[in-house]
DNA sequence: TTCAATAGTGAACGATTCGTTCACTAAATG
DNA sequence: CATTTAGTGAACGAATCGTTCACTATTGAA
């Protein structure tokens, strides 16, 4: 056995653990009052095994956010209902922010800044979008295909939308966006500029 | 006088000094690092002071957010030229954030929660929000006025989609949006989505 | 003009949290 | 079984927090 249940954990079995502790206090306290030692004690660690990984709370929240993007179940199946099938999406996506998906996203936006280490906030931001676009994407083509959608629909940014807004709902408001207004994101947003006119 | 250039400051006087001081210190260190004894010395004020007025960092930084929010130039005529209006006034909402504006507003959304005063979060929301709203409704009303634009796009979501859109894209990459991304906004989203059918 | 009331200053303080260090111990390696 | 590697837990100095207090400047009323 690798993951042994007693004893003394080590490695990537260590960190998973503490990824996890993180992402529950996160989601109690918020990130700021998040205390190193509150997500030691939590995942029964040492604070000096956090340090070792992570030089601070900036740090060990990107890595808990990319695992936490990882983590994520990202498979859905276009059913051709265009609209349904983003409303379906959306509201996973609404759901997950209310958790620690959403304290960590929180987190991390509040410490990004200009100076920050570039290559490490795109991975982060890759990691969060990208599984996003493909869905979309994927959905979208379904509807070209039957010929609900325009084919010029597939533009990246209009690709990203409907995620966008609901990122910028939660980042704004402080939480996730409700089914009426992930309804009316869809009817006077998202639909009206992907539909195929006649 | 009631602003007196020497001696020690009082009331309003001081407060603004303390919003100014906290709005440098805010664009040079962002709000992770924000210390509130550097503010005050920045201010030439005691740190009993800011702490008389707001009970912690994240109290000051929402009054400093409806401070700035208030101070920013609002003023806008449309030329009936909608693209370009909107283009405008997008890139003067972009220049903002590259400053204290966008720090502050990016340190106010890392410290809100679901658990937040509400109604203080909402206030602060609407202070950002509000005059962009108007500035928008302007311009959309002007385009309906010469036919460019459809009057349903008075909805409060396309209103307030550009504005959105900007922010959005501060927060997620930390920096403001560039001229190319905010005509590609237009282009792709905003026009397409408003645009009265002939 | 004087004086009491109000508000701000600056320094000091205990309490937290930070990030580091170190002696000890458990797990993996061979 | 011996050695190497990794984690634990406690202790530590440094930084920052938010408070307190004795002192001083400003204001406005007597």
């Amino acid at each position: 056995m690798t993951e042994s249940t007693a004893g003394r954990r080590r490695g990537d079995d260590l960190e998973r653990a503490i990824f996890e502790a993180a992402l529950e206090e996160l989601a109690e306290v918020g990130y700021a009052n998040l205390r190193m030692e509150a997500v030691a004690a939590r995942a029964k660690a040492g604070k000096a095994s956090l340090y070792k990984r992570w030089p601070d709370r900036a740090h060990l929240i990107r890595a808990a956010a990319r695992y936490k993007a990882t983590a994520i179940d990202t498979a859905f199946e276009p059913s051709g209902a265009v609209r349904d099938d983003m409303e379906r999406v959306m509201r996973r996506i609404a759901e997950n922010q209310n958790g620690p998906g959403g304290e960590v996203l929180r987190g991390w936006v509040g410490e990004l800044r200009p100076t920050s280490d570039e290559e490490e906030a795109e991975k982060v931001r890759e990691a969060i979008e990208q599984p996003r676009i493909r869905v979309f994407a994927k959905i979208l083509e379904a509807g070209i295909a039957n010929g609900t959608v325009r084919p010029e629909a597939l533009h990246p940014r209009i690709v990203n939308l409907a995620p966008s807004m609901l990122t910028q709902h939660f980042l704004m408001k402080g939480r996730p966006a409700s089914e009426s207004v992930i309804a009316e994101m869809l009817d006077e947003i998202v639909m009206p500029l992907i539909r195929a006119r006649d």
